[in-house]
DNA sequence: AGATAACCGAGACGGTACGTCCCGTCTTGTA
DNA sequence: TACAAGACGGGACGTACCGTCTCGGTTATCT
């Protein structure tokens, strides 16, 4: 009575055993074919151990890319905002790459149809990574690069759009001198008053 | 003259009839829960009759959006580039409504992890779909409401990638008004010269 | 009008395809793994012909069975009772060989929760040889090789049984030996009063 | 000491959910008719759990015969071999008594086209059976009911062999009497020296 | 220094759907 | 009208995973 509760006991190497075989599998097989139940198998690990931390494969691949994504410096700030975009955006594209077997392009068709997921992946990965992305283009306004006016909610849809547009539909991610293209159509557009 | 081969050929009751259960079952249950058994069942169908014709669900949704698509004028043309590309987006936008139980939101989905699909949805579905769109451009340049050096590319990228950006991450369509803001950036960086 | 009615048009090719296929087939799967379709296929015959003509696949492989057996000549009267029987029953056992592809085997088998064919296989197949059998152990009592108190019912199970019951339970068919010590086991029983 | 190994291990209860479910069903529709499908269903079971331990129905109802076939004493030695035959055989005519709903004429039905099936059951619950029969024999002999020199592979098929004969045709199984002249042949011949 | 309780591996379990096979019926044109 | 071709509704097959559930065993704090 009145003592401290337990923490919860979790095996870090579990875990980390869990990730990497989500990886290995995902990587080998495609987001599609990957299952909890060979994940386990290859983790060395019981499917209750991962249902007891992630109610879905869905939930393991994000946390995973969660815990990747943090391990990066993002939205580096060269002070040259058409460049530190084109890194960035490049490293977008890297992360989607070969649609079958990226890991994010995965969680994104999951949570098409379901929206626990949906949430977690807008709340986790996804807004923090806008604010990011908003917080570099108020600095490059602040430097004036990029005029005080410009709406940054159109901003983000102008610059990562494309990307998921093609995605979708499997049109191919945008070469590096494409990109500059369309990196150099948004920030015009951006810049100029009404 | 030129006569019907000595074969038995396809039931068009069954094909409606698939069409018409797997259109309700996707708006009930979702694309995610929607199976082919639940659909041949409801159709009154045997599920060979679904394998015998398609390949997998995503393939049934496909056609089935296919010819709903077909069945609808595209890309009016009324004069007006922006009013006319509104109209046009805003029927997208509608197609992807509640991303749960759209039928188009769910193949996309699949194709993801689906090459076969992603080959179909690409060249059935969408690339048709960009060919008018790009007509229309051009049309726009013959009419002087667009710059003869706009790229179509970018035109397409700016002004559908935000839909599927949002779709992916669940941050919502675009409301009319900010819809309008998209369009009017889109076609003013199109229209200035390099 | 008064004319002559069509008298069935049965194709004769049609129906020895299908028995070559049949047998064929049985030889090469075992009547387990033997399907209507199979045969339809290999004969180049459609289903319905087939359907049209027999209720079963059990049906046909008896008919075959039956047409095969009235080729021969049975029971043979060489004067020899007991050898007569050994020429006999090595006829019946070759019939049930191995009992995966014997076509007699899987008619037995299938029989056995097939009323209507076990009907059949009893009428067309079994009871006429029985006659016959009956016939050839009469003619003995006749010529004094067998009491004429002998009851040719036990004649049939002592000397037949044996064959079904190691069938049955796969010991192997009797050798040409111990089948002369079946035999004679037999014949001496029956000739005993008692 | 020698304990149990760290295994998640069979549910007796639904083990014998399986067997109940599938007597009942045996009975009531025949073997013919008996499906895992419906097996499963009546005993509250997935497929995937009959599955696991049985590899088709004919070993389902091989076990559940076996089981219920230790369950009774058998080859009963009231001193009078005669008496203890026309007891033991007419158990046996019992169990394969409308052939259509008979689980061990299902079996040795399904035996005869499958190999792993027929080496089962003669392993399992024939040669087991034949054993106890054939020491029953050997104590006739010690007792001086039945010549020592009787072959008792002979016995056995003279004693045994109508009942699957006449099971293999339809010709209806012995009655008590025409049962009795049966043994008395087959123990006559027996008895009397080469 | 136990006690004890959560975690762990293993994997059986009831389910659902898969994609396939074959059934027996039917439809369509040809001969 | 018999036939080949083969589509059809149906039902069972055997498999793959799902997410839940016991089972013993192993830690790792908390008395």
């Amino acid at each position: 009575m009145g003592n401290t509760p337990n923490v919860a006991r979790r095996s870090e190497s579990s875990r980390q055993a869990i990730f990497a075989a989500a990886r290995e599998l995902c990587a080998e097989r495609g987001y599609g074919r990957l299952t909890i139940e060979a994940i386990a198998s290859r983790a060395g690990v019981s499917k209750k151990t991962i249902y007891r931390w992630w109610p879905s494969k869905g939930a393991v691949i994000l946390e995973l890319l969660d815990e990747a994504a943090t391990m990066k410096a993002h939205h580096p700030d060269t002070g040259d905002l058409a460049a530190d975009l084109r890194t960035q955006l490049t490293a977008v594209i890297g992360m989607l790459a070969p649609p079958q077997t990226s890991a994010l392009a995965g969680v994104i068709a999951e949570a098409l149809h379901d929206p626990a997921l949906a949430h977690d992946l807008r709340e986790r990965l996804i807004e923090p990574r806008i604010a990011e992305f908003k917080n570099r283009m108020r600095q490059a306004q602040r430097q004036g690069q990029l005029s005080p006016d410009a709406d940054l909610d159109v901003a983000l849809d102008l610059l990562y759009g494309p990307l998921y547009h093609r995605l979708a539909f499997h049109l191919g991610m945008p070469d590096p001198a494409y990109l500059d293209t369309l990196i150099a159509h948004a920030l015009r557009s951006l810049s100029m008053t009404q």
